[in-house]
DNA sequence: TGCTAACGCGCC
DNA sequence: AAAGGGCGCGTTAGCA
């Protein structure tokens, strides 16, 4: 093992800040200006043509896509040799409820890690003094001790973790170069889905600020220099307006004790008053403008370019999901928000495969549900799974009161008040995908109306708990057992070994933390699950070039061929057979089913059976 | 001006 | 008494 650290340097004056963007390399916008490699002793300078000729090698390196994307950018060919980063070695061991003031510089990190290092005095003064990129003595220094800090810090942080975490910690590092490419390759979008709409959705906003009359002073509709309304925009104002002005009785408030105007607040409201259906309609407008128009639009302009580069996070999060940053360094617009852009096909389709690909999204199917019977040993939703039944199904008939082959039937037959869209179909899929992890009958009630569109009244949303408590008997005993063991051992841990320290357990925390006792295994095994079929899907399947994560779902680049379509297919079936035993030592009871969708546009894409 | 807290909301 | 969890982004408000 060897580390590794790069320098780079910005090649436009004005913006310093290219120097943090890899695929800038690509248009002679910045550079790699040294890379240095070494151990814990000792390290060189290296030309990076010499990292293609050398014999397979592993590097740890720190916050490892920025170098491997920065790498792969030049021309090394990064898949040659196994990366590690040892932040997200410090990551694995420190994952626990209170790491708040955790910092994870590398400086931070040594002086937690290797108090003892005979640089470290030395190594943190360089990093509190101000860089000037003019000297490439500092850089030369800095870039050596960062070498020596970060291979000592890995075989620290390595020896610290369980076989089991080590194993895992590789199989996510692998994972390493696929998004480190992806970061590089970008996301193609077409620019119309998020530039036309905006005088249409602005107009709208304006007609309804119109009505309201919240217009900004010297707003005029469909005018130059309108702006959304500031009253709307603010929840402080709103809350003036609504409850004082108004006159509307306030029943919610927010965690600070403030008038809530949140969505869940209004709904309510807009039962006895219909200006408070526009100001939700309002709402729904101004973000579709903001986040999800202006911001790619910003984003484009920024990279001189309709593709947009989401900053892939490996390990952002305490679950070990992926997240992704669409501004580097809070400012620099790069991307749009990845994982919030809405489920429907009208902003997701701005998404556009280039000439010649097609994007394949392969979406692990009832994932959670399945980990949470799997996990919780409940055996009652282990016999479903096997029986081939549809979940919701199951509980969609339970609702209705009738047997499942008969529910199936009306199903089927499209009957209204099976499949309509408040049908009890849906009303089954709500209450298994909100029973899982034990919200309450309020705030349930709440979810049904507010997410779902279900008007339902507490002693129905009491009996349809009941109901799931009662085809379910052992999620109740889970919770309790993922508790008291999580207690016992100070940590909730999933399939892969990666476990979230709890320690907070006093009386203002412990529903939080019992939550998260309850939901960590769970969501954790998906993150693990996921890092499990990038891993494979990129070693089996180099030719499918992996794009983004969304949690469950898996998104790849496919050449647009009949050789390609094929190579999904065989994909998928690879997805369903996930070696989970040589991996966490785990064999599943039930099938851990994979679907798989093709299109050219995100949002418009065709299941393959 | 720049920072943080609070709020609201999109996804899973 | 009641209480899902995990994120990131856009905005205002308030402070230094």
């Amino acid at each position: 093992m060897k580390a590794l650290d790069i320098e780079t340097k910005s090649l436009v004056q004005e913006h310093p800040e290219y120097a943090l963007q890899p695929w800038r390399l690509l248009k002679n916008e910045s550079e790699i200006t040294l890379i240095a490699m070494g151990d814990g002793d000792l390290a060189e300078f290296i030309p990076w043509k010499e990292l293609n000729g050398m014999p397979k090698e592993t590097f740890v390196t720190w916050n490892a896509i920025f170098d491997v994307s920065y790498l792969h950018a030049q021309g090394v060919d990064v898949a040659r040799h196994t990366w590690v980063d040892a932040m997200l070695l410090c990551k694995w061991h420190d994952n626990c409820q209170h790491n708040e003031q955790l910092g994870y510089s590398l400086a931070a990190c040594a002086q937690r890690w290797i108090p003892q290092w005979q640089y470290l005095p030395q190594f943190i003064k360089l990093k509190a003094a101000e860089a000037d990129p003019s000297h490439d003595k500092y850089w030369q220094v800095r870039a050596k001790l960062d070498v020596m800090a970060t291979y000592l810090i890995a075989q620290v942080a390595l020896g610290k973790l369980t076989p089991k975490q080590r194993k895992s910690a590789m199989i996510e590092a692998k994972n390493i170069v696929p998004n480190a490419k992806a970061y590089v390759r970008g996301i193609p979008t077409n620019p119309s889905h998020y530039e036309l709409p905006i005088p249409g959705l602005s107009r709208q906003m304006a007609e309804i600020e119109c009505r309201l009359g919240v217009s900004n002073t010297g707003n005029h509709i469909g005018g130059k220099g309108w702006e959304p309304s500031k009253i709307l925009r603010s929840p402080k104002q709103l809350a003036e307006t609504i409850y004082n002005k108004w006159g509307l009785h306030c029943n919610q408030r927010t965690p600070k004790g403030e008038p809530s105007t949140d969505k869940a607040a209004l709904t309510y409201l807009a039962d006895k008053d219909d200006k408070v259906l526009e100001i939700l309609a309002w709402r729904e407008l101004n973000t579709r403008l903001t986040k999800f128009c202006q911001s790619p639009v910003k984003a484009s302009k920024y990279l001189s370019d309709s593709v947009l580069h989401p900053e892939p996070k490996i390990f952002s999060t305490y679950t070990g999901r992926y997240t992704y940053a669409s501004k580097i360094k809070s400012k620099f617009p790069i991307a749009m928000a990845l994982h919030q852009i809405p489920r429907g096909p009208d902003v997701r389709r701005m998404v556009e495969a280039p000439e010649g690909k097609l994007l394949v999204e392969f979406d692990a199917s009832g994932q959670e549900a399945r980990l949470l019977a799997e996990i919780g040993d409940v055996h009652s939703m282990l016999d479903v799974f096997r029986s081939g039944k549809k979940i919701h199904a199951v509980m969609g008939a339970s609702i209705a009161g009738i047997p499942y082959d008969e529910f199936m039937r009306r199903y089927k037959a499209g009957e209204e008040a099976y499949a309509g869209p408040s049908g009890t179909y849906y009303c089954g899929k709500f209450v298994n995908l909100s029973m899982q992890y034990r919200v309450g009958a309020a705030k349930q009630r709440v979810m049904a109306r507010v997410q779902y569109g279900l008007r339902k009244d507490q002693t129905t949303i009491e009996r349809w708990r009941a109901l799931y408590h009662h085809t379910y008997p052992e999620v109740k005993s889970y919770w309790q057992r993922a508790i008291n063991l999580a207690r016992e051992r100070g940590y909730a841990e999933t399939l892969a070994g990666r476990r979230y320290y709890l320690d907070k357990w006093g009386k203002d925390d412990r529903w939080g933390t019992e939550s998260s006792a309850i939901n960590f295994p769970i969501q954790g095994s998906g993150g693990d699950m996921k890092n499990l079929a990038i891993s494979m899907l990129n070693s089996k399947y180099p030719e499918l070039e992996f794009a983004w994560d969304l949690h469950d779902g898996v998104f790849v680049w496919a050449e647009k061929s009949k050789f390609g379509m094929e190579l999904v297919l065989e994909a998928r079936d690879a997805l369903d057979n996930l070696d989970y035993e040589s991996a966490w030592g785990w064999k599943p009871r039930i099938k851990m089913p994979w679907d798989a969708a093709v299109g050219v546009r995100w949002g418009d894409m065709k299941e393959l059976r």
